[in-house]
DNA sequence: CTCCGTTATGCTCCTAATGAGCATATGGTA
DNA sequence: TACCATATGCTCATTAGGAGCATAACGGAG
């Protein structure tokens, strides 16, 4: 079929609005889930909507109970397995949520699942995981073996970026990469699902309907790469907090450990937060002073920009 | 209207994919256009297309002759102004496409045009363009004293920031909030549309249909950003090119001059490049050794990621 | 009450990345 | 041949980033 066969016929699209809403509960970076963690909170966009961010916030809430604060769209997806009949096709449309979970009395519990239930290769805080080294690289070799030349020199070296392999160092953004490269490779259940393969057992991790995981792991991604350059940590803390807690999101959300004494250099230098005059002893040691985040940086961060040898005025 | 009145009711969403084409020509900046200039090529999305990047080639080809490298999504919007009818929402889906034009003989021309016809404030590299100044900033001003208070001190800030005032500098990157700021304020063409207002006459910069304008903004902004960081420039070469070419690429794009040796240093310690052992004497002075791209880097690339101050093993 | 374990903070040292320019090389041209 | 114009090489000062030592301050265990 040819895209200038018909032009006038109406072809019906489906779009969906679907939502990556993060939040850090206790050291651990999750997702605002449903049926049972199978899912992300998603529902069609309608009529009713004023518009996309407004129909995802509705939906969210409607599932979830959970009121979205800022949200930021991720990604628009229409493949062809989403094709939901012969004459209709199906779009999603993703937004990353960045939320601190206030649990208040008498609200039903969300369901937060962390993300490393669905994405277990992900979390280097305590070096990198047993099962990269013992499940996931064997099995990698044994898919790019699978072929010869210059197919598997491909294989090959993809896996070595996505994986930190040969000398190369572990680079947390890759979070999309590597899925689609397990998924590619035949080792998450998700692929194994429309291939009727009985063969091979899936690698560890949640697997969830569609193609939610792929979504999270997009979301991931996302603000793994976004915390870097944009004050955004700062949605997902509580209005108080000591240098520790947000170095410990920073870490949950980025899968591995930092240097504490530059980590506050850094953030004392870029002045997103000043003291409370307060401190906390909850944490062991001595009392941490309480810092909050300067509301006035969060306008003029929005507009920082990056590096480039331009020459001054 | 509600989302749960119906939910079963099937709503039609009318898809369009829409094209924001770069490439740098003598210095200029351009972009892809149609209809004298008025419009960016678009098109529904059809049930003939494999996918929205394939539907998206296709239009662009259909409608310029011209075929598509790198392409990445850029944003989907859906605004109530966007309602095709009272039945039928309408969906854009923008991408972004970088090419080198190489014009060949006996084909038609492609209507290529300088984002500065469209943004005039937005080019830099012979100073702050002179309407900024004499016409821009004292028409932000006035709009920002027809309100009171809190809202006034909000648009002041905002235009400061937008337009690098109060000792702030310039950030070629917001080009998006730029545009949009002028929307608001009423003084580009597109938001004199809805009201009916004789009013004011717009500031210089040529608008285009409905909200491509925006689009072609947020083009710019997305692409002025990733400049930065990702070696995408190279899309936008010949195969072989001098050290002076690629920084002008980079000075149309950025609107913004570049200080040359430590632009070549970057370069050259990025090993972006290899020398093709000629050169080129068309610049006037010393000839200079050409250059291309090392495809080796491409892959790497793709996974460079920025800085944390990580742990390392 | 003192010693310890624990976490908070302050600072130093070194190296790499950046911002600015000066100096030299090498064509074409008057 | 002198000069103009662009290409390239290098230096110097400053800042940002990576590592780790040293000191401070609080709760608890002898």
């Amino acid at each position: 079929m040819n895209a200038t066969q018909d032009p006038h016929q109406r072809h019906e699209v489906k779009v969906d609005l679907i939502a990556v809403v993060a939040a850090v509960i206790g050291n651990r970076p999750c997702a605002l889930t449903i049926q049972q963690g199978r899912a992300l909170p998603s529902g069609p966009f309608e009529l009713g909507h004023r518009s996309l961010q407004a129909g995802l916030r509705d939906w969210v809430e409607q599932q979830t109970g959970h009121r979205l604060g800022y949200i930021e769209q991720l990604y628009t997806f229409a493949d062809r397995d989403r094709l939901a009949d012969e004459l209709t096709r199906a779009i999603s449309i993703s937004y990353l949520g960045l939320t601190h979970d206030e649990r208040r009395e008498g609200q039903a519990p969300r369901d937060w699942r962390s993300w490393y239930d669905y994405f277990p290769w992900e979390d280097h805080r305590d070096g990198a995981p047993e099962i990269v080294e013992s499940l996931i690289l064997p099995r990698l070799a044994a898919w790019a073996e699978e072929v010869e030349g210059e197919p598997r020199e491909d294989r090959c070296q993809r896996a070595a970026i996505a994986f930190g392999l040969d000398g190369r160092s572990w680079n947390e953004e890759l979070v999309l990469q590597r899925y689609e490269l397990l998924y590619e490779a035949g080792l998450v259940e998700e692929a194994l699902r429309k291939r009727g393969e009985d063969a091979t057992a899936p690698i560890p991790g949640r697997s969830m309907i569609a193609d939610h995981r792929r979504i999270l792991a997009t979301g991931i991604a996302r603000l793994r790469t976004k915390i870097k350059y944009r004050p955004v940590v700062f949605e997902l803390m509580p209005p108080v907090f000591t240098l520790l807690q947000l170095q410990q999101a920073v870490e949950a959300l980025s899968g591995r450990l930092v240097h504490k004494q530059n980590f506050r250099r850094l953030i004392e230098q870029q002045e997103l937060v000043e003291e409370t005059g307060e401190t906390s002893s909850e944490t062991g040691g001595r009392p941490a002073k309480l810092f909050r985040f300067r509301p006035a940086v969060l306008m003029e961060r929005t507009a920082a920009g990056t590096k480039l040898p331009v020459i001054r005025a």
